[in-house]
DNA sequence: TCCATTTGACCCGC
DNA sequence: GCGGGTCAAATGGA
């Protein structure tokens, strides 16, 4: 019974999604778009009322990344081990990724953010340590997106990465990057030497080159990925989350010229029943170091209403009346 | 010289 | 006490 009042939910949402794609191609009202969000964003929450009701357990509210309700870290304290923050736990990851790269082992994906290490550590039952990373505006942004890559056991050419947190910082990623020259980033910090500079662009390049030699086996992976409020904010370009609740995502989007570079075979459905999402090789050369931002959002539609930029696509996507809602391995 | 990485130690939740 | 997460000194590269 829910299971059906689930399928007609997703259909309905599934229905208006297309109804505002067709709308994007109108000039019809801003208002019409917003309603149209507004009815989409409805039948999902339903539809995630009616897995809550069956006990699953899925988040339906945006929940604040226990890094950013951390307390700021007091460095004026001569000895900061004596203010040690509480651990985080293991929750709270915005972004969940399998990452399949047959090419480079030891640096996976840049996903155009400059990240920082600061630890590595072997972990009880995995055969490969787990690298701890941060994002490098931390202290002069105070941007606090951390993410984890550590090797798959079963196949090291996999590697497994968290995101936790939000960008804050004001990074030229990749997209912009690559269009935008090295004089927007000096805008941003100006405080960046040209040595800094350089160094970025170097950087840049490398992720260039790492993704055109990555080939057509990338597989990424997408899990945990209920919180759509934490997706957005992975985007290459600043979308405040007021923009995704004033409707004005789309135009983000469209802003962004996004939309305009997505087609469907980028990112495309591997299987009915996993949310492995394949990609061309010919489609890396524009993202880059996008990549995992691009696909980690739009992977998020089995839960996001409008994670998915590439709406059209969902016209391919039919929803199996048999398909296993009440399984919670299919929402891990 | 600056910055990123490495790595051992420390802290905290379970 | 164990294991995971973080800190920060040491180190190396550009």
């Amino acid at each position: 019974m829910e299971q059906e009042a689930l399928l007609n939910e997703l259909k309905e949402g599934r229905e208006v999604t297309n109804l505002l794609m067709k709308h994007l191609h109108l000039p019809s009202s801003h208002q019409t778009r917003l309603v149209l969000i507004e009815k989409i964003l409805g039948s999902y929450e339903n539809a995630l009322s009616i897995l809550n009701c069956n006990g699953l357990v899925v988040e339906t509210k945006p929940s604040l990344s226990t890094m950013e309700s951390l307390p700021s870290i007091d460095h004026s304290s001569p000895d900061k081990r004596d203010v040690y923050k509480k651990r985080k736990t293991s929750s709270g990851w915005t972004e969940q990724l399998r990452v399949c790269s047959g090419t480079s082992l030891d640096n996976p994906i840049d996903d155009g953010f400059c990240w920082r290490k600061y630890g590595q550590k072997a972990i009880l039952g995995s055969n490969f340590p787990r690298g701890y990373y941060r994002c490098t505006h931390r202290h002069s942004q105070g941007c606090l997106a951390i993410k984890q890559v550590q090797k798959s056991n079963d196949d090291p050419t996999i590697f497994e990465v968290k995101y936790k947190g939000r960008h804050t910082c004001n990074q030229t990623s990749h997209f912009a990057a690559t269009y935008v020259s090295v004089s927007t980033e000096s805008e941003n910090e100006g405080n960046y030497s040209r040595k800094r500079q350089h160094q970025l662009e170097a950087k840049q390049k490398q992720a260039q080159q790492a993704f055109s030699s990555f080939g057509s086996g990338l597989m990424v992976k997408t899990e945990d990925l209920d919180n759509r409020e934490d997706i957005f904010p992975s985007f290459p370009f600043p979308v405040e989350s007021e923009q995704v609740k004033n409707g004005s995502f789309v135009e983000a989007l469209m802003e962004n010229d996004i939309m305009g570079n997505i087609s469907p075979a980028f990112i495309s459905p591997a299987t009915s029943e996993s949310n492995y999402f394949s990609m061309s090789p010919c489609h890396m050369g524009c993202f880059e170091s996008d990549l995992t931002d691009i696909i980690s959002a739009p992977t998020s539609v089995t839960n996001s209403p409008i994670g998915d930029l590439d709406i059209s696509s969902l016209d391919k996507l039919e929803f199996d009346p048999s398909f296993p809602f009440d399984n919670p391995e299919f929402f891990y």
